[in-house]
DNA sequence: TGATGATAATAAGCATGCTCACGAAAGTTT
DNA sequence: AAACTTTCGTGAGCATGCTTATTATCATCA
């Protein structure tokens, strides 16, 4: 492991890092990487339900469920009854939120700049592709059962 | 930045797959993903100080120290006070942990194996070196700071 | 209509990262 | 030796993910 270094936990420090990075520039502003998402998200899908939306950023309800409720604490984000289901808020940007939204993708190009550093636009581009296909493997991956046969009576 | 995935999200969503899927492969083995990489670098480096093995993890030494006290609870690893300095553990295996880590490496195998499926061998060593450089990429940018003056008075 | 099942959001509790702060011991300087 | 500084490990507290379970409401079907 230490001798050729795990793809697997590379990218694992490649997220970590990135998102540290991300947090240390944005601070000021308020606003956490994973709540900079969901602003980001939102501000394209206005009005949109809690569920639709963790569809979209694919996290689970609960886990948006819990950044909204700083979101809206803090001001940036409105929950407003949906008028044709009593279950459900319909979710709206703040006025205030609205002038972050040019700030936090400065920040997150600023850091992307950082971070790609030495690396040609094709490499970039040839990069997202291959995370694409890998994090497809993974939504599908997911879905089905990792009980191990082999290993489980070890 | 739903229209083109931002490369930074997908990153982060890829890191966030691989571990929920090895962790849905693993959790009958009562390690976790963080915990196996601890186990994986300390069964090379028994002996090491806390601090030195965060160094070599890249992690804060609280967060270490953390995940030694559950690994710690669980027998897996021990800490034996350092005669040459009071203020120090080294790290040690037990013996019930080296059953273990042919285990989960291959659970990680396993894992790797769905998540770079359609991936050729020179892609997957493509991927490793970019990965690596925007590793030491944003270790470097991490340590410079991040105050942004253009944005600051906004 | 009235029971039965699905769905929207949340609660509780755990894991892993971080920052900031602190105590104890070690090392260094005067 | 005494006073500073550094280092080792940890406490407290926060953020973001997850799993599992619960409540309220909606939708469907007998």
């Amino acid at each position: 492991m230490p001798s050729s270094p795990n793809i697997s936990f590379v990218l694992h420090d490649v997220a970590r890092l990135l998102r540290k990075r991300f947090e240390q520039r944005s601070r000021a502003f308020g606003l956490t990487r994973a709540q900079w998402q969901v602003l980001a998200y939102l501000s394209v899908h206005e009005g949109i339900h809690q569920n639709k939306l963790a569809d979209l950023i694919e996290i689970m309800p609960i886990t948006l469920a819990r950044l909204l409720d700083k979101m809206e604490a803090r001001g940036f984000i409105e929950r407003r009854p949906d008028p044709a289901d009593r279950r459900a808020w319909l979710l709206y940007l703040t006025p205030q939120a609205h002038p972050l939204i040019e700030v936090m993708r400065s920040n997150g190009r600023k850091t992307r700049d950082e971070a790609f550093a030495g690396l040609s636009a094709d490499a970039q581009q040839q990069l997202l592709q291959t995370l694409c296909l890998i994090k497809s493997n993974l939504l599908e991956a997911c879905t089905q059962p990792a009980v191990d046969r082999e290993k489980v009576h070890v």
